[in-house]
DNA sequence: GAGCACTGC
């Protein structure tokens, strides 16, 4: 380890830095102005191997093993008799504290292109495989024929790695996209009866398990990117587990394996161990990654403030290191568009001699041409600087980053289960895991040697959490235990890596019981088994469900599908603040947001409409009009895939979804929304929507704040709602978010009255 | 008066 010799750059006494950090939040109280003392920086990285794959930027990197290495059982995953395996699966890391280091050692063990025949080997003599760093092994599995007649199943846990993972592999095989190899992902599935590989978010694997438990149609199933722990992923391993139990007999037996299964669990290096633990020791083989060496720098000591710490150093980069951009992993948009902000301001005051800087801004609310901008190369004699979330760091790659900048920090969702039903999300800045930790570094060293600065101390790595709480136990488990009781498990019987707490789940099975899923005995009711054959949240299920009953399931499902779209509907331009809010007026509804959705939703779908025939023209329209009025348009078009979904589960349940609450007087031109001779009876739209959301609802108190019905909570309308700073009496809401304060998102005002005489509610309250 | 990132029959 060594000091680096790292210039530091120092803002010229005396500017107008200071003001740009907005003091109103918490975390720049104790901000005074840039501080002038250089940031040593310490190197604990001299040469770690790292992957290179340019084919596959969608993949996760190696790890970057921190360091020192310490002896530990070496195994060499080659060619070995059965008996020996069983002994040397275990010796992947036999209680070991520092099995990182083994793993490192032992990764150097098997370059994954001599080691081909050894995998595929290691693979055939075992049921479960662990494998740790990138590989092609579902090519690898397909040519050796190991498949047999089935099908090779690969998971990914986002629809994208699944979609162009499939795309390039078909391409390697020199095949069309959905024959040999193929993807399925909601809304879209490209596979055929030839189909040998098929790529699959593991939700929807998991969905396969409704209608065939065994998983008959795969003779192997690849779990990637295991280490992420999503529900589903949770979920899918435990049942593979039941399912290896079931379909492959013991050998010795005298039965043979008939249709055996093959596991190959696919993770990072940090949970190999827990893995191979879960499927009884199963064979752990570690191959060697191919990445450009990336060179780590932490802080000698802790930084008060990471958005100065962040701008200094990238001033420091810019002045003393060659060309390359620069990635900057913040939290949130807030600290973003700050460091924006002072990069800018301080670049313009760099001598001339000075490369220009360019800054880009990246995150998910963000509209996507101005994410686009990131990937556009800089002009010449241009550095630039992408300040960028978590977004940045699985789901998108950047070409020509060559340095990053990392703060250590991130938000994060985490589900506060209350066992009164429903619950809170907190939304909160925290410490990031190491792994992600490793996956930011990761990030400079896509394209050739990289630099990471860590604005943090080595102890602070260490101190952090190796990777993120497993989904199931942070997050909503109505869904998931909905779909188990349909299956006719029983979460807490079922044999999971990590089982969830007590209270989150009779969190879910009160909320359950109040929507009238289960019963007092937790048994599925007929409208539960409806429900479970929605896809959104069983909250929105009842809803639809219920709007039968009011003769609204048209306008329901509209706002319902909206809701579910897993982007947000209004775009943000901090820049535009106004001219964003009187747009948004437009489509305001008195009674809330979910009648304003509706509004949005049917003015999208009256663009150009009567235009013409002319599609390209109508698309063009429409595009044009989500940009003037400050839409994702990405949202409405997934809204409606998501709708076509609902309406088909409608049909199948007896729903008819064509029933409207909308009435028109005469004249008023057809649907038109804003037209004055239209009027939507919102009532029953928003009493069906009160039959799922009646957990979330909330009267006003004397003060002008809320406070729940079936909590003990006082919360307040999130500003982005349209009735923040409206008394309305009663309130339901789609969530609640706590930053600095418990804010209910999306939100309508119901009459009180609905809340004695909701039937569910007067006997499930008390 | 404010918005981490994913995903599904």
């Amino acid at each position: 380890m060594s000091v680096a010799t790292a210039r530091h750059f120092a803002p010229k006494p005396g500017n107008k830095a200071v003001s740009l950090f907005r003091d109103k939040s918490q975390k720049y109280k104790q901000q005074k102005k840039p501080q002038s003392k250089p940031i040593p920086w310490v190197d604990v990285s001299d040469e770690e191997p790292r992957h290179k794959d340019d084919k596959n930027p969608l993949k996760r990197n190696g790890a970057v093993v921190n360091g020192q290495e310490q002896g530990q059982r070496r195994k060499k995953p080659r060619h070995s008799s059965n008996g020996e395996q069983k002994d040397s699966s275990s010796g992947a890391g036999p209680s070991s504290a520092s099995k990182a280091s083994a793993i490192q050692q032992q990764r150097k063990d098997l370059p994954i292109a001599q080691g081909r025949e050894a995998l595929i080997e290691e693979i055939r003599a075992n049921d479960v495989t662990v494998l740790l760093g990138e590989t092609e092994v579902p090519q690898y599995l397909l040519e050796s024929g190991l498949a047999g007649n089935g099908m090779i199943a690969v998971t990914q846990p986002r629809r994208v790695a699944a979609t162009s993972l499939a795309a390039r592999v078909s391409q390697e095989q020199g095949t069309p996209l959905g024959q040999r190899v193929g993807y399925s992902v909601r809304f879209d599935e490209k596979s055929t009866s030839n189909t040998r590989i098929k790529y699959m978010t593991d939700g929807m694997i998991v969905r396969e398990l409704l209608s065939d438990p065994m998983l008959s149609k795969y003779s192997v199933v690849v779990v990637d990117e295991a280490h992420e722990r999503t529900l589903r992923t949770d979920l899918l391993l435990a049942n593979l587990k039941e399912i290896i139990n079931k379909r492959n007999e013991p050998s010795g037996k005298g039965k043979g394996n008939p249709d055996p299964l093959k596991i190959v669990v696919m993770s990072a290096t940090l949970d190999a161990e827990k893995f191979s633990k879960f499927f009884h020791n199963a064979k752990v083989i570690y191959v060697k990654g191919r990445q450009h060496p990336v060179k780590i720098y932490h802080t000698a000591e802790h930084q008060l403030d990471y958005v100065d710490s962040a701008m200094r150093t990238f001033f420091q980069i810019h002045t003393d290191q060659p060309p390359g951009d620069v990635l900057i992993f913040l939290p949130g948009q807030e600290d973003i568009e700050s460091l924006q902000a002072s990069i800018d301001l301080f670049a313009r005051q760099l001598p001339v001699d000075k490369p220009n800087v360019l800054t880009c801004a990246m995150f998910a609310a963000q509209a996507q041409n101005k994410n686009a901008q990131a990937f556009t190369p800089a002009p010449p004699n241009t550095r630039k600087c992408i300040l960028a979330t978590n977004i940045a760091e699985t789901s998108i790659t950047i070409p020509g980053v060559k340095y990053v900048i990392d703060t250590g920090k991130c938000k994060e969702k985490q589900f506060l289960a209350r066992t009164g039903g429903g619950g809170l999300d907190t939304l909160l800045t925290r410490d990031i895991t190491q792994s992600s930790a490793m996956q930011r570094t990761g990030r400079a060293g896509r394209e050739g040697m990289g630099v990471c600065f860590r604005l943090y101390p080595e102890s602070a790595f260490k101190a952090m959490a190796p990777s993120l709480e497993p989904e199931i136990l942070r997050t909503s488990l109505t869904s998931s235990i909905l779909q188990l009781k349909c299956l006719k498990q029983d979460i807490r019987e079922l044999d999971l890596m990590d089982s969830p707490d007590d209270d989150s789940v009779l969190s879910a099975f009160k909320t359950l019981w109040i929507l009238g899923a289960l019963d007092q005995r937790q048994q599925l009711t007929d409208s539960g088994r409806k429900m479970a054959a929605f896809p959104v949240d069983p909250v929105y299920a009842c809803a639809i469900v219920a709007s039968a009953g009011y003769h609204c399931t048209s306008e329901v499902v509209d706002i319902i599908s909206v809701i579910s779209a897993s982007s947000k509907l209004f775009v943000d331009i901090s820049d535009q603040r106004d001219a964003v809010a009187e747009q948004r007026r437009k489509f305001r509804h008195p009674s809330g947001d979910h009648m304003t959705i509706l509004n949005v939703l049917r003015a999208y779908e009256e663009t150009s409409a009567g235009e013409g025939q002319s599609g390209r023209k109508d698309k063009a329209a429409r595009k044009e009009w989500c940009r003037k009025h400050f839409l994702n348009e990405r949202t409405l078009i997934e809204a409606q895939d998501i709708r076509s979904q609902l309406r088909t589960v409608c049909e199948r349940e007896n729903i008819n979804w064509m029933e409207s609450a909308l009435k028109k007087t005469a004249g008023a031109a057809a649907g038109s929304v804003n037209a004055d001779g239209v009027i939507y009876e919102e009532d029953p739209i928003l009493k069906a929507l009160g039959h799922g959301l009646c957990g979330n609802a909330a009267f006003l108190q004397p003060d002008g704040t809320y406070k729940q019905i079936m909590g003990p909570s006082t919360v307040k309308i999130h500003p982005s709602s349209v009735l923040c700073d409206k008394k309305m009496p009663a309130i339901i809401y789609d969530e609640l978010v706590f930053t600095n304060h418990i804010y209910a998102r999306g939100v309508s005002a119901i009459p009180k009255s609905f809340f004695a005489t909701h039937e569910p509610f007067k006997q499930k309250s008390a």
